[in-house]
DNA sequence: GCGGATCAC
DNA sequence: TATGGTGATCCGC
């Protein structure tokens, strides 16, 4: 069934011509994107681009659903309350900054004009033939843009030249523009190399009372191709741009930086030039700078705030300027008419539920607030509201310290695990020396990998301490790797990207004391006790296993599942979905009980090879290994109390980095500002599976991989585009405050009735396990669900280790939670997902008053 | 804390 | 032949 919301007719939005951008006006749209299409249909990228446009128009569908079950009264008390804060928006608007963005035009494709100018008056584009980073402007009248693969630019303009990135050379030029920045703004915010925030307030301020000498810039002498020493002064009237830029604009719709804005007298002459003291004449003499140093040409956008100079460094592009005015009403004029696309931050999937809302306008954002304040999070809604009065950040946002740091790559298909777990190495090792460069350790480590098929799954593991060597690093990505091997096999995971992350980084604080870990500690002494830890911290990783595994075509699909995942506001937009949530997965609300009886499949890899423990180093603190805090202590007496008192409940909350967190502004990028994504409908199931007949696909896909359609999800069956990584959903979760939102959906009662816990339970009665041998654990005495010796014996080592940490709480009542429970008849409980029992630490349920729970047990 | 999705460049 | 890499954020779980 296609679907019944905006570009319903099979036209892919998603993969549409973004014309967004500078120098796309005026193309035949249609044509091009006939040709984009009927270049991409039938790859595996389109299915899945098909896939997502398919999620986003359900997203849209139940969005309509929702707003059709808002009441009029409802709408007026929200309109009530919208405007009011509208109101205190408005009084406390600061239009006293004059901020200006700067983006360098069309950079990489410029510099590389620049140094090869043969390529002046070709369309080229930098890149390869599989990915574009930016195009010049010649070649943008083809349609051709970033972010498009070189051979559909090829056919949209057979003589497109394609030059390969340099980005050291980018690298350097945008270092020679930066300093030039950091004349007008030595706390300017860069954006990426060829783009920046300024606030120019203060540089204004000075720039009044400056003589002219200071405002006077020579322009360059430069030495010619063949040596010959030129210098590049205007003739006559008609400044000489041309000769300095190396292409590019000949209609470009802006004024030169050589020409001086109106209403302000240059003299201009000889080798030089004069600014004024204005704005304008201060924008414009940055950006002469920067092109007499570079040769490259800037744009910019004057504006009292970020979010608007953004938006106004567009409009003149390239080679050019524009200054809105630092009034309210021109501000308001401003937004009255810009599409909301315009908006950064507002991306295209937000544009369509924008859009089939009737929101295309800033206007229209401002009109409809009660409406969205109704149907989406109150960080959106906020947001809106302050996009709809032309609201932006004022203030240049200090660098924050980095969160994350990652590198991650496509290659050819490759789906032999010993090639896979060797290339994981060397994305550790990259990521390593990265980390390396920065000084950096962090906790989380995460797992990246795309199929295929496009589909991306990630997989996180968060340490009990900071890691930053290859080893380390790659010890946890490998067991990740290594559980989702394990878990398709036979199969093969077949990849066509594998990525490894790095985040939880050690505040400053933390770096200083650099930690002494009890793991690191314990690793120096003996192997023993330390597996304890470390088979604790695997634990996480404890992965459910379908039943069925790679035998086909038993059990039924479950379809009832809500994805997981889709982007959804807090506050608002969310009681529909939960409510439904509640209701079609789970049946009854607050049944904690068990939802599934899964098989868990134990994939830990050999435990001593892993070396994702804790190296130890240095003096002054110890990390608890029940709380992971940090006790300041070197005293081991001291550092036993400590443990018992984690061991007795009292839980020590590690040290969390300072959230140094200003206001999160427009510009801090909002994402996805959609309501909520529920699972796929059964209709998507139905093509996918007709579509889905290749032969070929023997070999593992992701879908089947998630642990949680558990034993009834069969492997021939659901490859299509129900949810892949779709999980079970929580338990019901508090409405909303407002009433008023959680609008009831009947769909999903009849969606869900494949997913019912009974059912599931049922279902897997009816396979208890593969058709073949059970083994007996020897240690918990359950029988496995397993013939594989690899799984069976992961499944004794966890319990050997989980023995350890029962000694460890041994006063504890046992009765506390599946954590200590042996891995493959461990029940999932709600919300945690298939990633099994969270990484709470064990003792932590563990009560142990009185008891001497201390450092010495863990040598026992 | 995890994982998916969105967004920007 | 062929559709990127890095970092961030939001949200539900």
């Amino acid at each position: 069934m296609e679907s019944t919301s905006a570009n319903g007719g099979g036209f892919l939005s998603r993969m549409a011509l973004n014309d967004n951008k500078a120098g796309m006006e005026g193309l035949d749209r249609d044509r091009i994107n006939k040709i984009i299409i009927e270049s991409s249909k039938g790859s595996r990228f389109y299915e899945n681009e098909a896939k997502k446009e398919l999620q986003v128009n359900q997203r849209i569908e139940k969005m309509m659903l929702q707003r059709a079950q808002i009441t009029e009264q409802q709408l007026q008390k929200a309109h009530t309350q919208v405007e009011r804060m509208a109101s205190e928006l408005d009084i406390s608007r600061d239009l006293s900054r004059v901020i200006v963005h700067v983006d360098m035009d069309a950079f990489y494709a410029a510099v590389e004009m620049r140094d090869c100018p043969e390529l002046k008056d070709k369309p080229m584009a930098v890149g390869s033939m599989s990915m574009l980073s930016t195009s010049n402007y010649h070649a943008r009248k083809f349609g051709v843009r970033a972010a498009m693969p070189g051979f559909i630019a090829k056919k949209l303009c057979p003589n497109l030249v394609i030059v390969p990135t340099n980005f050291d050379k980018y690298r350097a030029v945008s270092n020679e523009i930066r300093e030039i920045f950091a004349e007008y703004d030595p706390h300017f915010q860069p954006v990426s190399l060829d783009e920046a925030y300024l606030d120019f307030t203060d540089h204004l301020e000075q720039r009044i009372s400056w003589p002219e000498s200071l405002r006077t810039h020579c322009l360059r002498t430069d030495i010619t191709e063949t040596g010959e020493l030129q210098s590049k002064v205007p003739q006559g009237s008609e400044p000489c741009v041309e000769n300095l830029s190396p292409v590019l604009f000949e209609d470009s719709p802006s004024t030169s930086p050589s020409l001086p804005a109106s209403g302000e007298k240059v003299e201009s002459g000889g080798g030089s030039e004069v600014f004024g003291t204005c704005v304008e004449e201060a924008v414009r003499e940055m950006r002469f700078r920067i092109e007499q140093k570079t040769t490259l040409t800037a744009s910019a956008g004057i504006a009292p705030n970020m979010m608007l100079a953004k938006v106004c460094s567009d409009i003149n592009k390239p080679n050019g300027q524009y200054r809105l005015p630092s009034n309210r009403e021109a501000v308001m004029d401003f937004t009255q008419t810009l599409p909301v696309r315009k908006v950064s931050g507002i991306g295209k999937v937000s544009e369509k539920m924008l859009s089939s809302l009737g929101i295309t306008s800033c206007a229209h954002l401002r009109q409809q607030m009660a409406l969205l304040s109704l149907m989406f999070s109150e960080t959106a809604w906020h947001h809106f509201m302050r996009i709809s009065l032309g609201l932006g950040s004022t203030h240049m946002e200090r660098d924050g310290e980095r969160k994350s740091m990652s590198t991650e790559r496509t290659f050819k298909e490759m789906s032999v695990a010993e090639e896979q777990l060797s290339l994981c190495r060397e994305l550790c090792e990259d990521l390593a020396a990265d980390m390396k460069k920065e000084g950096l350790r962090g906790k989380t480590v995460t797992l990246k990998l795309k199929n295929v098929k496009f589909e991306v799954k990630t997989r996180a593991w968060t340490l009990p301490c900071a890691v930053a060597t290859t080893d380390e690093i790659f010890a946890a990505a490998k067991d990740l790797l290594k559980t989702e091997i394990d878990f398709v096999s036979p199969q093969r995971l077949r990849l066509r990207l594998m990525g490894v992350r790095i985040s939880t980084f050690l505040s400053a604080d933390d770096k200083k004391p650099q930690q002494k870990s009890i793991v690191g500690f314990l690793q120096q002494g003996s192997s023993g006790p330390s597996q304890g830890i470390r088979a604790y911290a695997k634990k996480q990783r404890l992965q459910v296993k379908s039943l069925s595994g790679p035998d086909k075509g038993h059990g039924s699909v479950c379809s009832g599942f809500t994805q997981r995942g889709t982007d959804n506001r807090k506050s608002s937009g969310s009681a529909i979905e939960m409510h439904e949530s509640a209701q079609g997965l789970l049946g009854s609300s607050g049944n904690s009980s068990i939802t599934h009886v899964e098989c868990v499949h134990v994939a830990l890899p050999e435990a001593s090879a892993s070396t994702s423990g804790c190296a130890a180093t240095n003096s002054e603190t110890l990390t608890c290994p029940v709380c992971f805090g940090e006790v300041r202590t070197t005293d081991l007496h001291v550092f036993n109390r400590h443990i018992d008192q984690c061991l007795s409940g009292v839980t020590t909350k590690p040290h969390q980095p300072t959230d140094t967190d200003s206001e999160s502004d427009g510009d801090g990028g909002l994402k996805g500002l959609t309501a909520r994504d529920e699972g796929i409908q059964e209709e998507v199931q139905d093509k996918e599976r007709q579509k889905r007949s290749d032969p070929e696909e023997d070999l593992y896909d992701f879908k089947m991989g998630e642990a949680l359609h558990g034993p009834s999800v069969t492997q021939s069956e659901d490859t299509g585009g129900r949810g892949p990584w779709e999980r079970l959903s929580g338990d019901e979760p508090l409405l909303d405050h407002r009433s008023f939102r959680s609008v009831h959906s009947s769909q999903k009662a009849s969606s869900s009735r494949d997913c019912d816990p009974g059912a599931q339970t049922s279902h897997l009665e009816e396979h208890p396990g593969h058709e073949g041998s059970t083994l007996i654990c020897p240690v918990c005495q359950v029988s496995q669900n397993t013939d594989d010796l690899t799984v069976f014996n992961h499944h004794v080592d966890l319990c050997l280790n989980q023995e350890v940490l029962h000694k460890l709480g041994e006063h504890a009542p046992s009765s506390s939670s599946s954590t200590v429970r042996p891995p493959i008849t461990a029940k999932k409980g709600k919300g945690e997902g298939e990633r099994g029992p969270p990484a709470s630490p064990p003792a932590k349920k563990a009560k142990a008053r009185g008891s001497q729970n201390t450092i010495d047990k863990f040598f026992m």
